[in-house]
DNA sequence: CGGGGATTTGACGTCCTTCAATCGACGTGG
DNA sequence: CCACGTCGATTGAAGGACGTCAAATCCCCG
């Protein structure tokens, strides 16, 4: 409803500028970038992008959370990414999009007209290279998913979603990780069910049962507060040792 | 136990030389590449790298098969990649393997040490661009196949296998693809499973339902013939129109 | 011909889905 | 201000798809 922040004017102030695509441009870069850029925004709810369709832009985004999805002719959808702010949308090289991509909160995007952009990105080695960089480290993301979705239980499944979005969360407003830890929600029942491979009545269960064991704890259905990340990691049945915590 | 074919001497002669990293070099790059690489073979059955090591080399399959595999402390394990002549094995810049590599079939590998490589890579765009292109593809197969893993059943999980290795196995047999295909399966019963999601007793059962309902036809329990692929693709769920067969 | 791993098949259990009813929060209109 | 509709979420009951455990069979290879 209400208009999202106004668009950063210049690279500069840019809240994403350290980890987007432009991470390592320099300043002739960014001028280059500025260029061929421009702002959007979407409402919560609203597609982005639809299959098939021919992409006019690639872009980051800049603040918001978006999806992306894969739907069966009989309806059947499987969430095959979670774009969070500096995710980068679009494939260089290709027209036509691949997946559905929605906002699910209200989003801002950096869009780049996407032929100006595939031509800059032939000469710019630091954004080829910034974007090879980002594209592993969605493979490895999407690898992970890979394991929770072909062997994970139910309850496994929710517990790594949930260790997910905190590590995230975590990372984005620079609070750091710790073993208690408070986020709310950014998905739905029904999406966080899309991301699982579960239905959103199994969802709902398994959530109830982790409040019930005392693994979450959580204010409205969206607030969620872990007292102990330790166990929320052990029932996702992830390695417990200290990779992650300190 | 036979060793396998002897290496190619020289890329000229690389039967992935159009494919692989390697793909848009010129006679400089490849000369340079020439001075880091080496040939190395894995029997069928042994373990090419395993997670948490050091990764000494990247570098390509040149022939044979192997796959990408992450185990849970309690011993599920999940299969995150198929690995087929050209596909390449290692992430630059990071030194630590991710996954368990193993070899399925008799495999050669064309092996670059890392830090050259490494090196190589910063200065050749050729090579970066191409390795980029081949991770957005990987990314791409990653992503269909979260669609597999979460949303289809048993038998649809099995028809899309079967699917995609008579795909594959085309385009690598330079055969094309045809209405009926003929093919070897290069994975047991247990691969297939940890490939898919599911125990070794349900692919078994869904292999004999294909068969029983004359979807596929077995000789032996590893050479597949499918008589009808629009058939095989319907049974996988997928959209059957056209996009493939011609 | 014999041994052993791979595969198939059967019986049974269970985890998750399906179908359905209910609840709570919120916004709208009378 | 409250009734009402909507949408997301919760909860229950019943069924089914797939997993587990166990035994038999098939083949590959010595």
């Amino acid at each position: 409803m209400n208009a999202p922040a106004l668009s950063p004017a210049r690279c500069g102030d840019c809240p994403i500028r350290h980890r987007a695509v432009c991470a390592r441009c320099d300043a002739d870069e960014l001028n280059e970038l500025d260029a061929i850029k421009y702002y959007r925004t979407y409402e919560a709810g609203q597609p982005i992008i639809w299959a098939g369709d021919v992409m006019t832009f690639v872009g980051s985004v800049v603040s918001g959370i978006a999806t992306l999805t894969q739907t069966m002719e009989d309806g059947r959808t499987q969430m095959v990414g979670l774009l969070l702010p500096s995710d980068f949308v679009g494939r260089p090289g290709r027209e036509g999009a691949a997946y559905d991509v929605a906002a699910t909160t209200d989003v801002v995007m950096c869009c780049f007209r996407r032929k100006p952009f595939e031509e800059l990105m032939e000469r710019t080695p630091h954004i080829a290279h910034r974007l090879l960089q980002m594209t592993l480290d969605e493979l490895d993301a999407a690898r992970e998913w890979m394991l929770v979705l072909g062997r994970k239980t139910a309850r496994e499944k929710i517990a790594s979603l949930l260790s997910i979005i905190a590590r995230r969360d975590a990372s984005l407003t620079r609070r750091g990780a710790t073993s208690r830890m408070v986020f709310d929600l950014p998905l739905t029942r029904e999406a966080m069910a899309d991301y699982l491979g579960l239905t959103l009545e199994t969802v709902s269960r398994q959530i109830s049962a982790l409040k019930r064991d005392g693994v979450i704890e959580l204010e409205g259905k969206r607030h969620v507060t872990v007292p102990d990340m330790h166990r929320l990691m052990e029932e996702a049945g992830d390695d417990s040792d200290g990779v992650f915590l300190g």
